[in-house]
DNA sequence: TTCCAGGGGTAGA
DNA sequence: TCTACCCATGGA
């Protein structure tokens, strides 16, 4: 292996082809996902402010970071990056106790032989606010491209052409919001990431205590934010690791429709109920369910 | 033109 | 707690 390389050892029931296209974040930049070939790339900002490209694939036994704008990798960066892989494939979750759980209900044994349950997510809270905001009231074609327009204000690659790290909130903060607007075109939207990033970027609001917040304080915090509901409260719940936050979007009602009311709507309340019986795992039961279901339809 | 898409804020009851 | 109404964008 070159010096540009590294692997990280991962837990015995992680599997990274389960994980990264656990819901649509591989379409959104910076991330970039080779289905056929199995490796994630994600443009990273390191802490000295240089903009790596990262590309990552499994390897027996653990995970292979490659950052080709590196020739040598020293010890400072390689603990840097472990950090943020491991966390944007949550490999700190240990799902044994979910695998167990959900031995007494009928119908989830392939939860534990796919290894489903763990989600990716970005190396920053702000990163994954910004992005859920952009998933609010639009189709995902939407979400997409105002996640494409976003990226572009960040850190450019220094000889990659187009290519760009995740803006920090520091950097949306200082830009005027007519700039802002402008570039990203996300109709209301804009004025409520504009205010996110100025109150991170000021010392208001301080993301990394979120971190430490249990379930339901996690949820309040950010529906404490503008522009951020039930909805976007238990995705990102979810997607830090309180599982029995149950977040209901149309895709979520598109499925419990066919599936348990022969297409007939049913409203978040009844959704909420049925899921409510897998009790501190239900917003994870969920999640998979969904993916399950609109994986078999693609 | 109207509707809707991985909703949310606000006012009023 | 519930409902009505409004919000900007882009594709069907």
């Amino acid at each position: 292996m070159s010096a540009s390389s590294f692997v990280i050892t991962t837990p015995p029931q992680f599997d990274f082809r389960q994980t990264v296209p656990s819901h649509g974040w591989i379409m959104l930049a910076p991330f970039q996902w080779g289905a056929a070939s199995g490796w994630l790339r994600y443009v990273y900002e390191s802490a000295a402010g240089d903009v790596l490209r990262l590309s990552m694939t499994a390897v027996s036994g653990g995970l292979q970071v490659h950052t080709p704008d590196v020739p040598e990798i020293d010890s400072a960066l390689r603990a840097e990056l472990t950090t943020a892989v491991k966390r944007m494939l949550n490999m700190a979750w240990d799902l044994r106790p979910f695998y167990a759980a959900m031995r007494k209900h009928n119908g989830y044994a392939w939860l534990k032989t796919e290894r489903q349950g763990r989600l990716l997510i970005s190396p920053s809270l702000w990163e994954d606010l910004a992005k859920v905001l952009l998933t609010t009231n639009c189709s995902w074609a939407n979400t997409v491209a105002w996640s494409g327009r976003l990226c572009q204000l960040g850190a450019p690659h220094p000889t990659s052409k187009g290519t760009s790290a995740f803006p920090t909130p520091q950097h949306i903060a200082q830009m005027e919001f007519a700039e802002l607007a402008d570039a990203l075109r996300a109709g209301y939207r804009n004025a409520y990431l504009h205010e996110l990033a100025k109150t991170i970027a000021n010392g208001e609001v301080d993301l990394s205590a979120w971190l430490e917040l249990d379930s339901d304080a996690f949820c309040a915090a950010v529906k404490s934010l503008k522009g951020f509901g039930d909805y976007a409260a238990r995705t990102l719940a979810c997607m830090y690791g309180h599982f029995d936050q149950i977040a209901v979007d149309s895709s979520v009602r598109a499925m419990y429709a066919t599936l348990h009311k022969h297409g007939e709507k049913a409203d978040a309340k009844e959704i909420t109920t049925h899921y409510r019986r897998f009790g501190e795992w239900s917003g994870l039961v969920l999640w998979l369910d969904n993916k399950r279901y609109w994986s078999a339809r693609d």
